[in-house]
DNA sequence: GTTATTTATTAAAGTACTTTAATTTTTTCC
DNA sequence: GGAAAAAATTAAAGTACTTTAATAAATAAC
């Protein structure tokens, strides 16, 4: 939980009685490796902020596979934002990829937060501003360059990623097949 | 400059001098049709939001090729967010594709009213929110749809885009040549 | 620890999309 | 309003990536 309030002071300051309140409005879970967080068609309740472990959230293409948007690890947020903010059925579901630990907030707590300690609207702010910043330059690679320097660039930004998740996923995330990656990889390590 | 009071309004309620003093910190301005708003390399000094007109954000990738990561109309923001933070070179580039005017805000007034009205960090929490739903919803279509596909739903979604913007940028924001775009085009017409 | 199951590798044939280049259409500009 | 420039169309050859299928390697399960 350490971890949480670390990374909340890394954006603004909180005193003890806000850091308390915003504790009391916080719930652990743990969720073991396989096990989902979210599923497609339920109602995304919490947002979540990850302590330990890796989980990843996908969706199912009209084909009925798996395409994975995004990966979360330790110090990093997760959850399906529309269907959190609109109480209605997620797009995308989540499961864990290893046992992990995560901190929840539901909508009813966000929002009694951000009246009672409107500072969390800055944090959520800049949260986001990265979050976007990422994104852009992540859709601005997957329409200009080719697979093989997606693959690239991802294990240039996420080596961690790169050991800890099966290859279909990090295929999936770079929008390949599993088969291409695999020879990306062999062509990358005989020259 | 009604249009940016009624699109705030939308997000949170000012009382009028709130309102008088957000104002004050906004600048007008005009660019032609074909004009800079921002050049890569610069240093993006303002936010902008639309007030009339079209505008593109791109960049030129390793090849020299334009790569468009996003159109702006009315009632849109555009700027390179992470110049803007970080008052650092510019990624992007951002221009006129129709005579334009923009309300501008610079970075020093921008703090300034997050100090003095801090209900613009609300603001602008949900204005990123929406923009990072919108763009994982882009991030999965281009990973997991033919670029056919992709275009039907640029269509669906952006039919004003699709008769105001020239075809070679579209295709760039899709991911494809011009000539494939033109084919696809073809096809959708004689059946 | 062995068996069953899932994941990764390899090869070969197929397809969506690109590149190049020539022609036509549309837009720009004095 | 006519010439020049830019954008869109068409066709043909090329390439990055997919699909299928068979085998090997790693992980899970009892």
């Amino acid at each position: 939980m350490k971890l949480l309030l670390q990374h909340i002071s890394r954006h603004i300051q909180l005193d003890p009685t806000e850091e308390a309140y915003f504790l009391s409005l916080i719930q652990l879970k743990t969720i073991r490796k396989k096990e989902f967080l979210l599923k497609q068609g339920e109602i995304c309740k919490t947002e979540n902020f990850l302590l330990s472990g890796c989980m990843r959230t996908f969706k199912l293409n009209e084909q009925g596979e798996e395409q994975v948007v995004q990966f979360g690890i330790e110090d990093w947020w997760v959850g399906d934002l529309y269907s959190f903010l609109t109480q209605t059925p997620a797009s995308y579901s989540i499961d864990a990829l290893e046992d992990t630990v995560v901190a929840q907030i539901t909508k009813e707590n966000l929002d009694k937060l951000y009246e009672q300690v409107p500072k969390f609207d800055r944090f959520f702010r800049l949260i986001l501003q990265n979050a976007f910043i990422a994104q852009q330059d992540r859709i601005h690679q997957n329409l200009s360059l080719t697979a093989e320097e997606r693959y690239e660039e991802f294990v240039r930004r996420y080596p961690q990623l790169e050991q800890r998740v099966a290859q279909k996923h990090i295929a999936s995330y770079l929008g390949i097949t599993p088969v291409f990656l695999s020879m990306l990889r062999r062509k990358r390590v005989n020259g």
